[in-house]
DNA sequence: CCAAAAGTGTTGACAATACACCCATGA
DNA sequence: TCATGGGTGTATTGTCAACACTTTTGG
């Protein structure tokens, strides 16, 4: 164990004690070569709701190592920037979205991973974030970036991803599920105006379970702030039936009571 | 931007670019040196009820910035560390706890801070951690790493810490309370055989609030797997009343239903 | 008219609350 | 015997799940 960490003795991050670490380049205080570095980069897990299936996108690998493997997009964190930032430029660079509507995107920081040998190559740390976006067209007919190398790819066809990015998927599909039960995140999957049938179906595709159509209106009208009513508007769905009136999200966020999944968990 | 990330075009945080960007030390393929560094670390936020009082781990800053201000205890990732290690190691040595203690705590990933400027001198990104331990003595008594300076204080007498761990703070109460409602993380409070009126009274510290006393106990003891009565055992708590029947942790971990605070949130 | 989807009503099971009440112990 | 905290019982209230039913559209 270096003396930089086991004798640092002060709180938080004190890069002080660099300079008797690492590649011990001498006593110069705050020297931020002193340390084999680590490089910081951010992991996004983008999911969207298409015909009922959960999708993700993802990046087809160009290079060893795991070339040719899926891959969720992401990249190095600018010396100016956080990690946040950087996953909003990535977001924009490889699908292709304007930057404006990027910005204005429930974009959730899921967990960093810091594994030492998740990277066979160097030291890489990373921060992922989960992103939920309404269902829109393949990221290659908009162009730009790398745009053209990115696919939706539903979650169940998802096999061998590159490095550690299964579990990171899997972190996010279960953050996402959690998520829907206590909080308004449905209405990130949907786009600016939606039924409550569409509704439900991002919860049905999420949770992969039924639910009880009349008991969900009545759950989702009853929590203030969910949803709002857009007066005099409806739309045909299925093609056939009665056209469903179309709602907004509303300005809640927390979901009390929370809409718990059904048949989940040793009910007592 | 540099082309290091605009160009980067390869899923999950690729060293490849490296060579184009920061300092441009030349062509050399997955350099760790090009970029300008950044520093990893780890800050934890150890939260204990003592006496009826949420209280946080500090340890006093010797160094500017931030001298003589309270600080979490923290520090560097190490090159062949994962930072769920890291944080361990940093715990151990800042409470004195014996390893093994540690090793069976509860530590739970809290989020990563990134923004550009949160420590003056250098790049420094921190990945925030809760530890949520038992009640015990001050860690100056067991003395051992920097365990003299530092010191549990309750959480409404933190002020102006360094750094930006006034934020990490909060958000780790934030997320202590919120997880008391759908865990059974309540009993990481508590020592290792407790009374149901001490994991009562950590869901009434952590969250300010009181709870009914017999509805609480039908509904820990009504979920299967969050208490195991220990047979016989019976103990004094208040020094007058009945001795209380002891209880240890069980094996479940989700709270289903879950148990929510009362009087929170905008109710239908 | 039939199928399909939206929307409304009703009912029974069960969970949560708000208490009243009894038990065991120290002072 | 009184104060204090543990433990039990119970009635009211409300919520939720299940399902029957009506409405509105396309074929």
């Amino acid at each position: 164990m270096s003396a930089a960490a086991a004798g640092r003795g002060d709180g938080g991050g004190d890069p002080d004690a660099a300079r008797a670490g690492g590649t011990g380049t001498g006593p110069a205080p705050y020297d931020p070569y002193a340390f084999e570095p680590f490089a910081v980069t951010v992991d996004l897990a983008v999911l969207t709701v298409r015909g009922g299936v959960l999708h993700v996108l993802l990046i087809r690998r160009g290079q060893e190592p795991y070339a040719g493997a899926w891959a969720l997009p992401g990249g190095f964190v600018l010396p100016r920037e956080s990690a946040e930032t950087a996953a909003r430029r990535e977001l924009a660079e490889e699908t292709g979205l304007a930057p404006s509507l990027v910005d204005s995107l429930h974009l959730e920081q899921l967990r960093t991973y810091s594994e030492p040998d998740r990277d066979p190559r160097m030291r890489v740390v990373s921060v992922a974030f989960t992103a939920l976006v309404p269902d829109m067209p393949e990221p290659a007919a908009e162009g730009g970036g790398d745009a053209d190398r990115a696919r939706w790819v539903p979650v169940g066809e998802v096999t061998q991803p590159a490095f550690d990015h299964a579990r990171i998927l899997a972190d996010a599909r279960e953050r996402v599920g959690s998520k829907l039960e206590y909080t308004c995140l449905a209405t990130a999957f949907c786009p600016p105006e939606f039924t409550l049938g569409e509704l439900r179906a991002v919860y049905e595709t999420v949770w992969g379970t039924a639910l009880d159509r009349p008991n969900f209106r009545r759950k989702v009208l009853a929590t203030p702030g969910f949803v709002e009513a857009v007066p005099g508007a409806a739309r045909l769905t299925g093609g056939r039936g009665k056209p469903a009136a179309l709602y907004r999200a509303g300005p809640a966020t927390a979901l009390h009571p929370p809409l718990l999944r059904p048949t989940e968990g040793p009910a007592r």
